[in-house]
DNA sequence: TTGTAAGCGTTATCAC
DNA sequence: GTGATAACGCTTACAA
């Protein structure tokens, strides 16, 4: 469709300004399928035919229509990532964690050329995901962060529907996960309590969370019969709400001479509400965060942190996904733990 | 397409499992059309019709392609997300607010059904993004950030492609933009240094990007003559690359006795840069934050910042956007900023 | 209220 | 190497 004079010899657009493959082959002399090969890089062409070709369609400013093409193609080259911004929903977003995970999936997808169809959880059974994949509107899923979907990805999975997760690591899971070392970060927390001497730990999260669940299954095994554990669950994990239910914990129960948090902010939000309650680090409890977010260092005092290798998940994320779009099969994968201590 | 016994008289598909609008019009003895109207909710079907055809394609998982309905209808109901990743590539993310700007997007795209794609900031003259209109991907853009890319938005506008910006509002802007008064921000900063006593400004940001170069000329304008002020810029604008050049700066220049940063995270870097050349906040000097992200009240000392409207912005933007997709003007908008005194 | 037919802009298949 | 032709799965006339 391209201009066509009218009747007062003005140029019109007949339906829209948008110019299709025909209107690029009838201007180019050539035919349809050739424009299209040209524009696949189809070694078959002359290259003088491509070039001309090449530059007509430069010249008028086309573009393939990606739906037609996706109408005929059996990939779509989108994958579709599902983010938890209900959790923050109405309030400030105070943990950077997981963007720089969508940073790095970001980035991984754009080098494949491939598209990021950015959506919120939603909950439910699963079945708005398989219609994503008979819509053919994506090709597969990154779920980040597996909050408490486990039983829809185990359903999603046995569906045969192509996702991975960032989130726990269990051998049990019938599909590809990959997550810090969440048990032996746990584990790390307890060593380095057990080493200061604390002997009432405090675990904060949610465990309805698999990959906090699994934090506090290593805290746990750390303490063994040498510690006594409490566990201090905030429905909502944020800053105010954790702020909140250690204030209120503190109200009537004696203070833990430990801290195992689930996020270096949710650690920022007990070191206030400690202080508040009379409480200083490191004199009177130690505290562990998790994350290691660029304030942990800048914080006062100074946050001691399990650092999980994330600037790896993204692309780790994407090419596993691939893999299980072509086809094949995806294993989940453990990423390196370690404590940094600082002051606290 | 649908379950084909084949010669074995096992069931056989014959390409893939999909099924079409065709498959269900069979299934439910209805012709193609009335499938159609079905699930586009017209109202011309028999309520019986529609709950029969509803069940089959039920049934059979069935979800409309949207690739074939798209390749039909004039509008994609998709919206392209621009966001600077690439100021944080390879490091940390430090600063949240441009996600709480992303997460109120996608929610507001969300509520209109709207798909969202999310895309890094491509470098270019948007010859990329004119392509995504004519390949019919996207019906327009969202800028997260007007950074350094005002001349390639005017030239968008001149042609017309449907996009908002987060950023610097302008009159002389030939687009939509939306954003906090910036302008006033960095006058409320200089009236509350010249309240304080101060006399030796510093400004620290980027003028290339257009809305911190308003924050800057406001403070400029509050200085008038009875305050001196440099400007220190640093390329990147990180936690660290802000505090290597403050540390840089304050090994051969006196140190000012107020600052006003670009965002909280630059302030928290400035403190720390202070503190080690011997200078506390706010014995020896002001400071002056912007976004008030939720750890400037948590951080030690706790943070005067400026803070901005920003829960409104993305039902803002998607609004405005929505109103150009429609083929309507939209007016550039100025959130309100006001100024939340701390201890610094 | 429903059905028939045409066409959206590509790519795949097969000729030439 | 290139071209004619037929799908892909849907919606929109228009007819019944």
């Amino acid at each position: 469709m391209v201009d066509q004079p009218d009747q007062n010899g003005r140029a019109k657009r007949s339906r829209s300004m948008s110019v299709s493959m025909a209107d690029i082959a009838r201007l180019a002399n050539v035919s349809k399928p050739t424009v299209s090969r040209v524009l696949n890089g189809s070694p078959l062409v002359t290259e003088a035919t491509r070039k001309h070709v090449l530059a007509v369609a430069s010249e008028h400013g086309y573009a393939v229509n990606r739906n037609a093409q996706k109408l005929r193609q059996t990939r779509t080259d989108t994958v579709q990532v599902v983010l938890d911004f209900a959790s923050h929903r109405g309030g400030r977003i105070a943990d950077p964690f997981i963007f720089e995970l969508l940073a790095g999936v970001a980035e991984a997808l754009s080098v494949r050329n491939v598209d990021l169809l950015l959506s919120s959880a939603r909950k439910g059974d699963g079945r708005s995901y398989q219609d994503q994949i008979a819509a053919r509107v994506v090709d597969g899923f990154i779920f980040l962060g597996q909050g408490e979907r486990d039983p829809m990805l185990r359903k999603l999975a046995k569906l045969g529907v192509p996702f991975v997760v960032w989130g726990a690591v269990d051998p049990d899971e019938p599909y590809c996960a990959v997550g810090s070392d969440n048990l032996l970060g746990g584990e790390l927390a307890g060593r380095y309590f057990l080493k200061q001497g604390r002997r009432r730990w405090m675990f904060i999260g949610n465990d309805a969370h698999a990959e906090i669940r699994m934090r506090h299954d290593g805290l746990t095994k750390a303490a063994g019969d040498a510690a006594t554990l409490t566990t201090l669950t905030s429905e909502e994990m944020s800053y105010v709400s954790t702020y909140r239910a250690l204030k209120d914990h503190l109200a009537d129960h004696p203070a833990p001479d430990a801290i195992f948090a689930f996020s270096d902010t949710a650690a920022m939000a007990a070191i206030t509400a400690m202080r508040e309650a009379g409480h200083i680090a490191p004199r009177d409890y130690s505290l562990v965060g998790y994350n290691n977010i660029p304030f942990a260092a800048d914080f006062t005092p100074a946050i001691t942190t399990i650092e999980q290798e994330t600037h790896l998940a993204g692309a780790i994320l994407v090419e596993k996904l691939m893999q299980l779009i072509d086809g094949g099969r995806a294993n989940s994968t453990t990423l390196p733990t370690r404590l940094i201590v600082r002051e606290t």
